[in-house]
DNA sequence: AAATTATACAAGATATAACTTGTACTGTCA
DNA sequence: TGACAGTACAAGTTATATCTTGTATAATTT
């Protein structure tokens, strides 16, 4: 496999970053990545195996394994919510007024 | 129309809250119903007729009452950016651990 | 090296979110 | 009263999120 230098990953997007609706499409993926992110380090923290989570939510693991890697990346509030529920956790959402230079339009913590 | 005493609503939901699962639906139900709100809230705020944000969105004035009065009420987390981007917002997404009483497992701000 | 464990890949089926068009309702104002 | 503005209702179609099963991979353990 090639390998693939940041400073050149870096340089490549902003380039393309010119094109404002790339950069916008790219920010919503990126929201999606981190949410999918969250959700795995969420369940590791509870120690939890995708299998287990599969049994609480009614699912399969492979489905969990789906959201995790963001290969179901656009979730619905219910399903959000629902995974919520088996990890433990509520959801707090809040819209506030977009940052000038509006990096990251989704912001998971 | 008959009227309802909000009294007998929330002994009414009291009793039927001893249905664990009944209680959460319920839960989930006022989170969506919330987050709409919220959505109109936002769209007023800026001034917005439906017919305008449908514009900005693509999409039809129809599509905006449908979220609005809670029709649609699975958002997509694609939608839910969508909205908020059209309206001047960032979203924030947060997994606080569930509260004891967990009377909201989705709170909007 | 064989078995086990945890996760990911792939190709589907089905349920439903996203969207449409047409129309009806509810003010408000001339 | 009637015209218009803003929103909601209703019944669709289409795109896609949800979920399935089967298998593959990669890392440990025996």
């Amino acid at each position: 496999m090639k390998k693939v230098k940041l400073e050149n990953v870096n340089k490549d997007l902003k380039e393309k970053f010119k094109d404002k609706e790339f950069k916008r499409l790219y920010e919503v993926e990126c929201a999606k990545v981190a949410l999918a992110q969250k959700i795995a380090e969420l369940r590791q923290d509870s120690n939890l195996r995708q299998i287990d989570l599969a049994k609480r939510l009614g699912t399969s693991q492979q489905f969990i394994s789906q959201i995790e890697t963001g290969e179901e990346k656009n979730l619905t509030i219910s399903t959000l919510i629902k995974i919520a529920e088996c990890l433990g956790r509520d959801i707090n959402i809040s819209f506030p007024k977009q940052s000038k230079k509006h990096t990251h339009c989704l912001k998971v913590t």
